[in-house]
DNA sequence: AATTTTACTTGCGAATTGCAAGTAACCCTT
DNA sequence: AAGGGTTACTTGCAATTCGCAAGTAAAATT
């Protein structure tokens, strides 16, 4: 629980999570403007706690991807429930039905989260933090929703 | 998500929720070693955003009692989750097993938090945490289980 | 009336954070 | 292959926050 005991480790976790952030520049332009010394420092803590891991990116050797670990996936369900008592208690910006739609089907969001991160795909969680327009489909939420 | 980026405010609502803590000096004394103006502080903060409501004991206008507001209560299912995932990953000293069971009935639990807070019992969720030696029952999770 | 209990403030040194600038390794272009 | 750009950091210093000890005020107890 200590692990969270500061500012910046749970936005790390949720941008990892939810946008599909795996860049330590990516995590510095994150809106809220993180320094970048306590940014290197909070990736290390949680590299050190185990909760999400480095890799060079084969193709680029500058970049450094960062990414959950087991121990880290297993936080999906904290950060999935943060997310619904923010849309339903906080002014998020956009996306709150849809997050509140995602509690109703809260084991299969939680499933696809768990695949997707197992198998590297990161894909952002909610449509709202895919500001690059391609147009990919946010985690195909409806399509769960229907196969039940 | 800002109100929980400190090292005290999710401690906090944990004393609250999962301990009966209700009061100042409980909160004080709980363990950590918070400072008393940082308390005081936090309390402030998490009062002001709603989570929790500050009211004089009837019976001892000295006793502040901190309690969950509606807003407070809907976080029950993040402290849960953080609950399991410590559990799982960290020693947390004795009571893992009993957390994990939780898991299993998470809806049930949950559904019994949320009516003990509602009506001001706020017996401890986890026995490791009644150390008072009055023996009361920690929440009736054994009866939850087989009640389904 | 005096002491104790509870819930806080206040003041100050210590630790943490934020900002700006710098560095090193790597890639890309010419 | 040399220069410039990109990425991921580190370093130094000022500003904020924190932690500790002590103090205060109101209510209860003795």
């Amino acid at each position: 629980m200590e692990h969270f005991g500061d500012r910046w480790s749970l936005l790390i976790l949720r941008d990892l999570m939810v946008r599909g952030y795996k860049t330590f520049k990516e995590f510095q332009q994150s809106g809220e403007g993180i320094a970048t010394n306590i940014l290197a420092n909070r990736l290390q803590r949680l590299e050190a706690t185990g909760i999400i891991f480095a890799e060079v990116e084969a193709t680029d050797g500058r970049k450094v991807n960062y990414r959950l670990t087991e121990k880290g996936i297993d936080l999906a369900p904290v950060l999935l429930d943060l997310l619904i008592w923010g849309a339903r208690h906080e002014e998020t910006g956009a996306s709150c039905t849809l997050v509140l739609e995602m509690e109703k089907n809260r084991e299969e969001v939680l499933a696809e989260t768990r695949r997707r991160w197992r198998e590297r795909d990161s894909t952002p969680l909610l449509p709202s933090f895919d500001k690059d327009g391609t147009g990919r489909k946010p985690a195909r939420t409806q399509r769960i929703e229907k196969s039940r």
